[in-house]
DNA sequence: ATGGTGGTTCAACCA
């Protein structure tokens, strides 16, 4: 089974780019992040004619998350527990009913937190305990698990060509890195990290500057596996292509195998 | 220190 995850940076404006990768590179399932899409607004013919079943937890303007499947999408749940009043469309988790064993995927857009020092630091920081308390919850019914989304945490220096020019960014935050290891020491396994533990490998490159044309990277897109589906993982990529298509999202999709048989 | 880019929505916000 092949999942993959991509912040598409606006589900509309991508939409014929959307298309052709996926029809390129035909993943089971899809976690969609910053959709920039009310529900109703959502594409979802288009991606009905790629055989996807689509699960949506859009909003006005800002944020949104999507789950796509070509298998049976199950118990579908939107919105991370813990959050009253939190009106931000970030979390949509379901069952995929794979015909050799269901997964519990999730796709997440993890707020970027800056500036530091402000009240967006601090939602991010506590939208990453809500996560970690969550992540717990899900663990304990050990059903195969994938928390697959944008975290906007770049967890090591080798996860930024330039690391030193993201010193005072809420994505390198010391606080930022610690919340996504307390996820780690959880069991869940970084996918591509631990299928590529080459420096080098990004998921991001800001549309300014020429920074994809110099590689000046960085890896925030991250697939939290479950023992239950790290022992399936088989292989783990990024599809850097889409950064330099027309009209790219200014993230590259990221993807996993696993073996789901027996 | 500034400006460099882009989506959504409509002057401004977010990244």
């Amino acid at each position: 089974m092949k999942i993959t995850t991509w912040n598409i940076n606006g589900v509309r404006a991508r939409l014929d780019l959307a298309v052709t990768y996926l029809r390129e590179a035909a993943p089971d399932v899809v976690c969609l992040q910053e959709i920039k899409s009310v529900d109703e607004g959502f594409p979802r013919g288009a991606f009905e004619d790629l055989g996807y079943t689509v699960a949506t937890h859009g909003q006005k303007g800002f944020n949104g998350v999507a789950i796509l499947s070509k298998l049976p999408l199950e118990d579908v749940a939107r919105g991370l527990p813990g959050g009253a009043g939190d009106e931000q469309a970030r979390w949509i988790e379901a069952t995929v009913a794979g015909p050799k064993g269901a997964v519990r995927v999730a796709s997440l857009y993890l707020p970027n937190g800056n500036p530091i020092g402000t009240d967006k630091f601090a939602y991010k920081l506590a939208w990453m305990r809500r996560l970690k308390r969550h992540a717990v919850k899900l663990l304990s019914t050990e059903m195969a698990l994938v928390l697959a989304g944008d975290y906007n945490v770049i967890p090591l220096p080798i996860d930024a060509k330039r690391p030193e020019t993201w010193a005072n960014d809420a994505l390198f935050q010391p606080e930022s890195r610690a919340a996504f290891r307390g996820l780690l020491n959880l069991g869940l396994t970084d996918a591509l990290r631990a299928c590529h533990p080459e420096p080098g490998v990004y998921t991001f490159w800001d549309y300014q500057a020429g920074a994809f044309q110099k590689d000046d990277g960085i890896r925030i897109d991250h697939l939290l596996l479950s023992p239950e589906a790290a022992d399936r993982l088989v292989a783990a990529g990024v599809d850097k292509q889409t950064r330099g298509w027309e009209k790219p999202s200014d993230h590259a999709p990221v993807w996993i195998e696993l073996d789901l048989a027996g």
